[in-house]
RNA sequence: CGGGGUGUAGCGUAGCCCGGUUAGCGCGUCUGCUUUGGGAGCAGAAGGUCGCAGGUUCGAAUCCUGCCACCCCGACCA
């Protein structure tokens, strides 16, 4: 039942959190993962917060098809370049009894005519389709997300952070300039930023990628990229400029106000159960997950110190329904086969931000004892007050998270200017190394190969310097971020 | 696909080299009683085709052959 420490192992200690705080499962097929009740439930909290700062810049949602016709991922070059090698493919339609009837097995007579594809992303299936609903400027913008699964066949996975099968939301947005289309990215990716330090508490730096890291079929890939405990980065979500590249491969014109026709400019953004990872990498310690209150699907768990007195009942029912009230999401265990010390290790796995522990003692007090995940203190509270104490406890708790992930980040966040100060950052501080880059493909790739770093990200705010590549010494305008990455 | 490792009860494991009682232990599970302010104690019980298939042998968890699965490391990626 041991969680191994990160210290020994950080990704053993990663595996064994998912698993015992009841996150994630492995399947019975490799590479897929069953999301259990209480991961689901964090993650309908993430959905529901996206969701919500969605539509209210206007997007709506629709549903696009899981089968993909196999000749539209071949329409966009760079795209079908890079999907085609990770592609589960439909051959067949139905299955038959084996002629020695040992076991089941594919009819040949059901092969069908056009193979499908299972969508690695939707661009193809959704821009096929745009091109019937959009005739006119006046049909622009079209603002639409799905929330789905797609399937992309990874020869590795880890459980959330790269799984065959996994879980997004996946915008797709059409508009009538260029320039439109570029804001409508940017704000996508102002929304992950903010979503990603408001509900998770989690810092990222925004950034563009390079050339090499681009998606594939995008003109300009942006992302927001968060540094985990083991000092290694994870790209948590990702807004593309598409250019017209789309409305191109699939013929996506529209009239304008001068009855010229004209493509439509696209963008695509997403996010993914991938997020459940970082979640967990980030704030998490050695007895379980800590999570931030907002995605905590039990914000106040409260634990019965059981004496045979009946005011303890009515205590309980009395705090909690004033917690209710505000809204605050309070479980109340009463099982009486374990004891408290065991429920207080139990909910500190589970990463509840706030334990209310109320016994005979506090009953006399007319106290509670009120414990936080997060910094592990304790502290005794008038029932009184305390309505008022835990709202006010569960937003320090928001903040204490952040502001601990940020001094981390900042803290591993080194500015290099020599190539063997990179490597020896890489190797023993590890985390983000700021260093000039000649901008080119070719150097980019030497660095990755001699030390599995890439470039995360080229940041949006970072201001022009002069100065010389860290690798090539040919001259360099600004400073990249590097770093080993998840 | 290359390199390394592991398969014994729900989980973790001992036994394997050197074949020979009824395959042992811990956690968990079930029943009962006593407990309950940091992972409870006692008593009892259930739970196993020893990864699969062959072979050697009087006898295989143990030896031999083949296969399968999973994990870790590398090549690909969010």
């Amino acid at each position: 039942m041991q969680i191994t420490p990160r210290s020994e192992d950080y990704s053993q200690w990663y595996i064994d959190l998912v698993r015992k705080a009841g996150l994630a499962d492995y399947s019975a097929v490799k590479g897929c993962m069953v999301i259990k009740p209480y991961g689901f439930a964090i993650w309908e909290y993430m959905q529901g917060a996206l969701d919500k700062m969605f539509k209210d810049t206007g997007h709506v949602n629709a549903y696009f098809p899981l089968l993909i016709p196999k000749s539209f991922l071949s329409k966009e070059a760079a795209h079908v370049e890079g999907f085609a090698k990770e592609c589960a493919v439909v051959t067949h339609y139905r299955l038959k009894n084996s002629e020695d009837g040992t076991g089941i097995v594919v009819d040949p007579d059901a092969k069908l005519e056009e193979e499908l594809i299972i969508r690695p992303t939707s661009e193809t299936i959704i821009w096929n389709t745009y091109r019937e609903w959009i005739q006119s400027y006046r049909d622009l913008p079209l603002l639409i997300n799905q929330w789905a699964n797609v399937v992309r066949w990874e020869m590795r996975t880890r459980l959330f952070l790269r799984t065959t099968e996994f879980l997004w939301q996946e915008g797709h947005t059409a508009h009538s300039t260029r320039a439109e289309a570029e804001t409508e990215t940017k704000q996508m990716l102002d929304i992950y930023a903010k979503f990603a330090e408001e509900w998770m508490a989690l810092p990222v730096v925004r950034g563009v990628k390079t050339e090499t890291e681009r998606f594939a079929g995008a003109v300009d890939t942006y992302c927001i990229e968060a540094l985990m405990q083991d000092g290694k980065a994870l790209q948590a979500g990702t807004s593309h400029f598409l250019g017209q590249n789309f409305a191109k491969a699939f013929d996506v014109q529209f009239t304008n106000k001068e009855g010229q026709r004209e493509f439509v400019w696209a963008t695509s953004w997403g996010v993914s159960t991938r997020l459940m990872g970082a979640l967990v990498m980030a704030h998490s310690d050695d007895e379980g997950l800590i999570l931030p209150p907002k995605l905590a699907p039990h914000q106040v768990v409260i634990v019965p110190i059981p004496k045979p007195l009946p005011d303890l009942e009515e205590t309980i029912n009395k705090i909690t329904a004033e917690l209710r009230a505000v809204g605050i999401r309070v479980k109340i265990d009463n099982d009486d086969q374990n004891r408290p010390g065991f429920k207080f290790a139990e909910y500190e796995k589970l990463g509840v931000p706030i334990r209310i522990g109320i016994g005979a003692r506090d009953l006399a007090n007319g106290t509670v004892e009120v414990a936080r995940r997060d910094n592990k203190t304790k502290e005794s509270v008038a029932v009184d007050n305390l309505t008022g104490h835990v709202q006010q406890l569960l937003t320090d708790i928001h903040q204490n998270m952040y502001t601990r992930a940020l001094a981390f980040r900042d803290e591993h966040i080194t500015r290099v200017d020599t190539w063997d100060e990179f490597v020896k950052v890489l190797d023993e501080k590890t985390g983000f190394v700021l260093a000039h880059w000649d901008g080119t493909p070719e150097t980019e790739e030497t660095i990755k190969q001699e030390t599995k770093a890439t470039i995360r990200c080229i940041p949006i705010d970072a201001p022009a310097e002069d100065g010389v590549c860290v690798k090539s010494g040919k001259p360099s305008s600004r400073r990249v971020l590097f770093a080993r990455a998840y």
